[in-house]
DNA sequence: TTGGAGTGTCAACAAAGCTGACGTATTGTG
DNA sequence: CACAATACGTCAGCTTTGTTGACACTCCAA
């Protein structure tokens, strides 16, 4: 079972087989991004605009710099986007308790409507791609995809995880 | 079997769960694309030519207008790029033999030398995230993407599957 | 010969990233 | 208390990569 193993791996990780691996991310994420976009382009946003957004949602009261870690761009470049966000009524910045240095991001109403809007485009092709695919193949996926990120987006990643259940 | 795998199924695709993939797709992506841009940082090059230089090499002879529709952006915006692949001469575009409107593209031995470069950075990782995670879980994970794709790309990904055996 | 497809290019612009520098609260520390 | 460090915001300028719109040229096919 070990040999049998190993040589599977081998005979699996040609090249050709890669390559197709990296060809089938990069299509796969034109797919994940085209149903968001398309309600962007709709409005006067961008993806940087959606991935402040989610993560605002996802943690909701996070810190700009925590923000920043995650999003893996410079303070300027969140800030643009943060700032539009918040004055178009779509974000709410709270001073914080403890730190008042600190900057409390949390979604409005609105923000929170557009976010469902966003994510039921996002989670609908998902769901599809899931059901297609099949829960087996779901749980390959997830594994190889942590796999591929780099250490410390790992961690986010994971600890985001455990912040919701 | 049917009811139970029907039951997995239903628990499989909560929002939560969506969602937690959605975020995996997003981390995952960083990777995929920073051992590349690392390179291409120490050039006056970015993902835009990396790409060019990717589809040229798997189809060697492409046109420009199939190139147009894989990569899907406009033929300035190509255009820009193939330019100054041409000039810095990593890209040769050849008049077509059959149609003589047509641009074949090839990569030039300098054009060879960076597409292994950046090639051989992205596999690594995604050799060892393929090892980390085990052949079934890449198989599911293929079958994911596949799934995800939009079905124009999802097309264009199978032909390049086959035209290189 | 004429319409249309394939290609290249000019101009202008936008989104979203970057660096560098600076200012202002606020907090923690010596 | 004084001072360094942290968190945040912002100004200015630059780059990459995408977009429209317009126009010209070549060439194929009807």
């Amino acid at each position: 079972m070990p040999d049998s193993h190993s040589g599977e791996s081998l005979l699996f990780l040609t090249d050709e087989q890669l390559r197709q691996g990296i060809e089938a991310v990069f299509f796969a994420y034109q797919g994940f991004t085209a149903d968001p976009d398309r309600i962007l382009a709709t409005m006067a946003y961008g993806r940087a605009h959606h991935r402040a957004i989610h993560f605002i949602n996802r943690a909701p009261g996070t810190t700009v710099t925590n923000l920043l870690a995650i999003l893996g761009v410079t303070k300027q470049s969140l800030n643009r986007v943060l700032r539009t966000l918040i004055e178009d009524g779509l974000v709410e910045s709270r001073v914080g308790a403890s730190d008042r240095r600190e900057r409390n991001l949390y979604l409005t109403e609105a923000g929170l409507a557009l976010e469902n809007r966003l994510s039921d485009a996002q989670r609908t092709r998902m769901r599809a791609a899931y059901r297609d695919a099949g829960p087996e193949a779901v749980a390959g996926f997830r594994r190889v995809l942590e796999a591929m990120m780099d250490p410390e987006m790992r961690r986010r990643y994971a600890s985001l995880r455990e912040s919701s259940q």
